[in-house]
DNA sequence: ACGCGGATACTTGCATACAAGAGCGCCAGT
DNA sequence: ACTGGCGCTCTTGTATGCAAGTATCCGCGT
């Protein structure tokens, strides 16, 4: 059923990067599609992969999908016992909130540090703030988490420690996984925007005490939800 | 030269953990053993690493081996480029200081949450502080730096989120090489002392201020140091 | 003498074959 | 009928072979 080809695999895709030709390796674009599909639930908590199966479904090879699954157990996201088999690990709400932690610690400080720049250029924050509330307008539950991510990375980008913000990837999905549960409501979504609203205000004011309580409650709000989620949605939930 | 063996790769390791037998996975042992290697310099920064060379050395195939390195590469201590080679990145500046924002926020946010706690029991610190005292005076620099890890982390054992650290240690191995290269300087250890001796009293009485600051600027003194060690092995240093 | 081109060795990426263990079902014996 | 044991199947872990690309070095031509 593979796609014909002449080569052992198969030609590989080629990107254009700047000047470059760089061949995306199939072992990153595998770990993609896997991050995307447990982030939004397309492989919900509990799933149990099959090394074999996946690599059939992915026109891949067992070696570069071994690869990402081990990226995937390091973030923790998933869980492979020898001989036994591999699933993707039930929302744990310990690791939910340890994932709290982290993404607050860092939030908080890169918007300290971020206040501390004499020049803070809100522009590209307001722009994401407007794309959000168009969002909300229309509905589009997807566009607006797409600008709430960019929105808290440009934070991050705006400190110049967009480092960390790439290392917390891997634990935010724990986060990402009850967001996406928490999707179609719109009062949530109401809120998001005047959380974020009040804290892009903190910063271009440079009020580091006010943008810090704002950012505590933004990031502790995913929590709240967390028990109606588990109700609503009991076997993808551990403990 | 391979040891002699009966089955096709030889007898695993085992290992005894409670009541069952977990065998440790090839891959792990490696990743373990090239990462501790990273860290105190035996692989050098820079240094190149050959797929085969390194296999037929640690006695295992390429397959376990890749698997180590494909972590290795997450944390960014190794880059690889296909076709070319594999090597073990240089020290930049740029990443310590992105390694010094992910501790510093992430001790400073457990030091707070600890403080917090009503009944905080600082015996076992206290006697990290007493080893780390013992092994300046027996010019121990390696027991030093094990109490201080352990020093550290008991703090985010106490605030409950442990998990932070353990996300933070790959980062935070770009601090170790700079730390490893200050090694062997006496007066460095009487002042992490008195630092660390500093921090665990802000602990005890509750200070969250004070603690924040001492842990602020202990975390920046390793930063301080670099210039100087970057003089005296420039090989090691990118930029 | 100097520059250029091709063969070669060495690198990583991927695919596949094999090994070993865990779980489950079926069959036989009691 | 029930229980114990054997074996089959499916799982992941590991080893190895092949493909493709890059850099280097040597020889040849100018």
């Amino acid at each position: 059923m593979k796609p014909d080809r002449h080569l052992p695999n198969g030609t590989r895709a080629l990107a254009s990067v700047g000047r470059v030709r760089v061949r995306e390796r199939t072992s990153d674009r595998v770990y993609a599609e896997l991050a995307s599909a447990i982030r939004d639930l397309r492989l919900p908590p509990g799933a149990s992969l099959s090394e074999t199966d996946l690599a059939e479904q992915l026109h891949v090879s067992r070696t570069p999908l071994r690869e990402a699954i081990a990226r995937l157990v390091e973030g923790g996201l998933v869980s492979v016992v020898p001989q036994v088999g591999t699933r993707v690990e039930l929302i744990r709400l310990s690791d939910v909130e340890q994932a709290r932690f982290v993404r607050e610690s860092f939030e908080s400080a890169a918007f300290e540090v971020a206040c501390e720049n004499p020049v803070r250029d809100v522009t590209v924050l307001r722009t994401l703030l407007a794309e959000q509330e168009r969002c909300w307008g229309i509905h589009d539950p997807d566009g607006f988490f797409a600008a709430d991510e960019a929105l808290h990375e440009q934070i991050f980008t705006m400190s110049g420690y967009r480092g960390a913000w790439q290392v917390m990837q891997p634990m935010k999905m724990h986060l990402d996984r009850i967001r996406r549960l928490s999707l179609p409501e719109p009062e949530t979504l109401r809120l998001l925007i005047d959380e974020h609203t009040a804290i892009v205000d903190a910063l271009q004011a440079g009020n580091v005490t006010a943008g810090r309580a704002h950012i505590s409650r933004h990031a502790r709000r995913v929590l709240q939800t967390a028990p109606a989620l588990r109700a609503q949605h009991p076997g993808f939930f551990a403990d």
